[in-house]
DNA sequence: CAATTTCATGCAAATTCGTGCAGAGTCAAG
DNA sequence: CTTGACTCTGCACGAATTTGCATGAAATTG
């Protein structure tokens, strides 16, 4: 094992998790913790991570927002994300909202083979720089600060020329009768045109969004291809959609 | 077995591990390690890979992430941004061009009154996330990945509805006879088109860009306003500037 | 405040590195 | 065919790097 793999390793290891825990990457490589701190204490100089006491941080505190809301449901978003990557094929040009959720398709991605993403967010987009292969489109507009989306007649136009054939779509709310909502109106309107011209519209949807509905309806249930869940839900909760014709994708929170 | 042929192997064992551990090609050739080590010492001096002890790594320092090249030179960096920042006034619509030293005057605009931020670069548009009071207007597109800015025929359509007071452009190099220039031609092209709506342009630089030149021509420096450099620099190499009417501003290194 | 964990430093063992040098092989001129 | 120059390879040896452990300091936790 190579230094520079391990350093590799380290980065790789904070970039995924947000941390790093010293004692952890050392049973994970069979090294001894002084060696990992060593480590770290030279990617500390370098600039490329933040030294704290029992492993490391990225070196920005982030955008605090961004982290707090990233912290919800880490494990089970990250389960889903990588589900919904899945469903992902050679060719395809797949819309990624904005949001936690998708930001975490992106970051499960397959790396083995080309395809295009396109995406409203900022966010997104940063995240896909170190992506081997996807191919990445800017949706440009007016940014909808909240969600950090572009919105507005310019986005519009843009998402008007691209015929997406995946759309993964984030919503605040879903229910079975008021459908998808969200909170502002120019971001649900958005998020209806992505849809209208995308073959296929799934949404990831995590516990606390689900059968809640929020002021802005996007649209109704019905217009989505499938939606991704945790497993072990109430079953109750999701007969109505499966009812609807609704594909219901139960995903195991896998172990970390 | 010819040395060329070592050679390869070696090149190719890089190209599909990512890296090359000295011993075991020599174990695999039957070779003495110290064969194998001269080899990685000429490989690494023709430039095709990164010597490390106990063997070698690809050139690229993985993926040299934003976070890497945020650390070449981020006190001065963040002295030309603050310094930037502060020629926008309220009302203003801003061009921010994509780059670390565009990053940094993203960090340092003003926060006490209202103005409007273009970018065609995802990374700044999620920099730009926490500011209080800057609306934000992406400008999408295809992404370059390399330098994370929206370029192409998208791009140009929406860059040509608006007019930017300032724009702050981001060089690879900047050159009295060879003028502004970058690595990739479409860049190069936005960056022109760009320049040419914008009331104002001015570009950051940095010592290691100053008097050089690359590939790309993106236009002459009298199409500029004025550049922000560094104080304590060769007061011969700024000369020319000042000679073809260029506002030469010398910011002061802040402390820390 | 005490127990536990984590940290930094010094140190020794092991590994790897670079250089000098000798032997083997190649090639061309004599 | 012989000789000499040249190149390549492996070995030797001191230098440098890396790793794990021990020690005491510092931080964290209850």
């Amino acid at each position: 094992m190579l230094t520079q793999q391990r350093k590799s390793f380290i980065l790789e290891i904070l970039k995924r998790d947000g941390q790093v825990v010293a004692k952890s990457v050392a049973e994970q490589l069979h090294l001894s913790e002084d060696t990992i701190r060593r480590d770290l204490r030279e990617l500390a100089a370098e600039g490329l991570l933040r030294r704290v006491h029992g492993g490391a941080m990225p070196l920005a505190p982030d955008l605090p927002p961004l982290t707090v809301r990233r912290s919800v449901a880490p494990l089970a978003k990250r389960a889903l994300g990588l589900a919904a990557a899945a469903l992902v094929q050679p060719g395809h040009l797949v819309f990624l909202d904005g949001g936690t959720s998708t930001a975490e398709i992106a970051k499960a991605l397959p790396q083995d083979f080309s395809f295009t993403v396109a995406t409203h967010s900022p966010t997104i987009a940063a995240e896909l720089e170190t992506h081997p292969t996807a191919e990445v489109i800017l949706i440009g507009g007016r940014i909808y600060k909240h969600s950090m989306v572009a919105v507005g007649a310019l986005a519009s136009s843009q998402i008007a020329l691209i015929r997406p054939d995946l759309f993964f779509l984030g919503a605040t709310a879903i229910h079975p009768v008021h459908g998808l909502s969200t909170g502002d109106l120019e971001e649900a309107a958005i998020k209806r045109q992505i849809a209208a011209r995308a073959a296929e519209t799934f949404v990831l949807v995590t516990q606390d969004k689900l059968n809640q509905a929020s002021p802005c309806t996007i649209m109704p249930v019905t217009e989505i291809s499938g939606i991704f869940v945790q497993s072990g839900l109430d079953a109750e909760a999701l007969t109505p959609y499966r009812t609807l014709g609704i594909r219901v994708i139960e995903v195991e929170e896998g172990e970390e």
